[in-house]
DNA sequence: TGAAGACTTGACCAAACGGTCAAGATGATA
DNA sequence: TATCATCTTGACCGTTTGGTCAAGTCTTCA
């Protein structure tokens, strides 16, 4: 019992944020902010309109806390490319994360994309700022991993956005995804199967795997390996 | 002299719908179908809003227009994937002619991608039916493509997704690309440089070029060998 | 118990927006 | 010139929506 009054005294507050700020995310996602309407927000979150302007005095308030929240998350993910100097461990574990939470948190990376669609109005700063900074710092790290012959010579910012695009689609084209799918959502197996894929292609892509080209016939043996060990398998002629 | 009359006829309306179909790609790439207004778009089309309905009796309809508009586009530019069998070629024009519809055409790319965002209301037809058969088909070519050994055996279906998310990520995001550039549009030098990159990292990825890794330290040497042949280098040992 | 603050909510308002309309301008035809 | 169809446009309307407000209810604590 550290903080008795204080704290107690927002009870009631805090979890009607919670409930607030979880159907405002949903809503903003699957309308965007102009297409959103706070009556829909209140209705979701199971109170009237006028008691979400009492927490949230304006639309954009609320909004720009959606988003804030998100770009938390995608931090603490990104603290994954920090802590492994070894650019197949640092890879793979950030691949995974970012995939992970585009299936996780697909509402969140949704709200993302609006918002960078329609020119950042209210997020340019962090763009700027935050999002900058930790771009610059990841790229110096590719060319370091380059330098020291760990990886192919490609452009590292072309990587970066290779890596951010191909997890993120999906969360934000997850509609066309299960729409190519049946209808159905990807199962476990078969989202297993996209972030193995993912990781195989990026990973041998930049040569820190190698290619396992069957020149037979078989169908597949999907390609498991991608956590700490890699099994290198031997890969067959196929220059000119 | 062909058609006298009945062409003529629409003469100033077949210039009026160019010049409000080319602003409303603008405007609900930029806001969105709801955040996009009907004056908005007669205002940059320069003409009073009710002319604009006039030529198009609802914004529904013309949003819906302008989406079929992109979607043309796109499919022409997947005739690239079937003119050749070579999975090299066929891969490297099919990501080529991608990368540069998000440059010439970003717009449309971005109706397309807010359509998908909020569940696709009203082009959801297309996606079950045109979408899904492209799609199947070239999953079908990639997969014998691996059954003959000419790449590596990786799921079609997250490769295709990597190669739409990668390629529309330079139209999509070209707000938060410009941002990280220093708030500067991407100069032709830095597209060609991100476009090979892409092309590199997905055939090699794939199994279909190697990877160059330079052990020594060397900056980069750019990659620039993506179109008919390719010059294979030697690559140096990796394994643990 | 009662006063003070925190929270709840139905009713309301002004602004913005999609779409209509009627009155006209323009242009082709005879 | 007269007629008719096409096109143009300012004014207008009903609806939706973000946000307000005043009249409550509930909780806490002396």
């Amino acid at each position: 019992m550290p903080v008795p009054k204080p704290m107690i005294k927002s009870a009631a507050r805090a979890e009607n944020e919670r409930l607030i700020l979880a159907a405002a995310e949903i809503v903003f996602a699957d309308y965007g902010f102009k297409g959103a309407t706070t009556g829909m927000i209140a209705d979701k979150a199971g109170i009237p309109k006028a008691n979400l302007h009492y927490y949230f005095p304006t639309k954009l308030a609320l909004y720009r806390q959606v988003v804030e929240n998100i770009f938390q998350i995608w931090l603490a993910a990104a603290d994954t490319f920090d802590n492994y100097d070894d650019p197949e461990e640092a890879l793979t574990r950030y691949i995974s994360a970012k995939m992970d939470i585009s299936r996780s948190h697909p509402m969140g990376s949704k709200v993302w994309a609006n918002e960078i669609l329609h020119k950042a109005p209210v997020i340019q700063d962090y763009l700027e700022t935050t999002l900058c900074e930790w771009t610059n710092t990841r790229i110096a790290v590719i060319e370091r991993w380059i330098a020291e012959g760990r990886m192919a010579p490609i452009d590292p910012r072309s990587l970066l956005y290779m890596i951010w695009s191909t997890t993120q689609h999906y969360a934000d084209f997850n509609h066309q995804i299960h729409t190519l799918n049946h209808g159905e959502p990807l199962t476990d197996a078969q989202f297993t199967t996209a972030k193995e894929t993912v990781v195989s292609i990026i990973l041998t892509g930049v040569g820190i795997r190698k290619a396992d080209v069957q020149s037979g016939g078989g169908q597949s043996a999907n390609i498991d390996n991608m956590s700490q060990q890699t099994q290198f398998k031997k890969l067959n002629g196929e220059g000119a």
